[in-house]
DNA sequence: GTTGTTTTTGAACAGTGTTCATTTATTTTT
DNA sequence: AAAAATAAATGAACACTGTTCAAAAACAAC
């Protein structure tokens, strides 16, 4: 029975296709001015097709923001020799602010847009575990920091929370263009002037 | 000349009439599900009336998201009273908080969604002014945190930018609901319980 | 070569923002 | 009061959108 798995197979990369059109798209159009039939024009095949691969639009995009968080997992992998957690936590705040700017559109996907989460809810179970493999990466972290005497009387959840927060308050005021009009003449500096300033308030914290 | 006055006044209502009807179904279904010819339906004039009155959509939602933010400003005004700035910025942290958790959606207009941010930037200055008063009310005050000793070593713009940024991330991930999927169980205390770890860490910077 | 199954199609549905010639209403002038 | 001039409102039309589905084409099995 080859057949079948050649079929299998050839299903399998005709969803590929749909995916790589669909992020070449995305890219340089963003979501919302990417259109089923863009991307079916795109793979040479009729609108209509594409819904035999996804169940809708959202799902495409959930599908390519998966994608974002491996990049963004495999750049944490770097720190993995860091054995100081204090400079690890560092470490991965620089990582993924450096990843957000340089990927704007991805972020905004993954952090920002309601479109691939929306699919997450209405899909039953199996918890955005991309987005969830990130976060606990940073409570391992904080709580090794703890453990190791920083933070004292803080709560690792909270704590952990508060620290995605500040780094994601930055790059998505930055990405959704409230720099611009706030802050003209800084922009380009404020996430990692801001950066520096939280890094150096985690610093004192240890004391 | 009072005809010309009179008239004056009529388009002034029926502009007034068609930002209601926006922003009455703009708190029912969000903005991108709020059509120029639902507006023109609730009003009872045809759809291509309104682009007498405002140039497109955008800048409908521009100017209803104008209203938001003097709603922020006159909840900040009881904060006048407190002459302790480090007392005051707190202050201004839980206003910020409450108010987006309590308008999620003028929250997401105001601060998340490009649709209005975009008319700024097209329309030529008129920097965004709401944003911009609400953002130098922050700024004095953490120049009044400096000047009484608090924050020392620290920068006051990038500071500033750094605040904003904690508050705008923690209330951002919970509207764009990436709290759900990552704390589901802790979902609907999790930015207090953020806010206040933020605020021991505000007070541990100043001693 | 016929039957059965899978894949692909493209028209159709119900909607979107926006434009603009035409009609309707109002004001000014004669 | 009638005519001319101006202003406001209309609704059809344009070029799109996501999504569905009966019909057609393609392929596999007997």
């Amino acid at each position: 029975m080859g057949i079948a798995e050649r079929k299998e197979r050839d299903k399998e990369e005709l969803r590929e296709r749909i995916l790589v059109a669909a992020k070449t798209l995305f890219l340089e159009k963003g979501v919302e001015k990417t259109s089923i039939r863009n991307i079916a024009d795109l793979i040479e095949y009729s609108p209509g097709s594409i819904y035999h691969y996804f169940k809708d639009k959202n799902e495409i995009f959930h599908a390519l923001h998966q994608g974002g968080f491996q990049q963004l997992m495999s750049r944490m992998e770097v720190l993995a020799s860091v054995s100081n957690p204090m400079e690890r936590l560092k470490g991965m705040g620089s990582i993924y602010v450096q990843f957000a700017l340089e990927n704007p559109d991805m972020y905004d996907l993954m952090f920002i847009k309601d479109a691939p989460i929306l699919h997450v809810s209405n899909s039953n179970e199996e918890q955005w575990k991309e987005g969830f493999g990130t976060f606990n990466f940073l409570r391992t972290t904080i709580q090794e920091c703890i453990q190791t005497g920083h933070f004292r009387g803080h709560e690792e959840e909270a704590l952990s929370f508060l620290v995605w927060s500040t780094v994601h308050g930055m790059v998505s005021l930055r990405i959704r263009r409230r720099c611009e009009v706030v802050l003209a003449q800084r922009q380009d500096t404020i996430v990692k002037d801001g950066l520096h300033e939280f890094f150096s308030i985690l610093d004192r914290l240890s004391s």
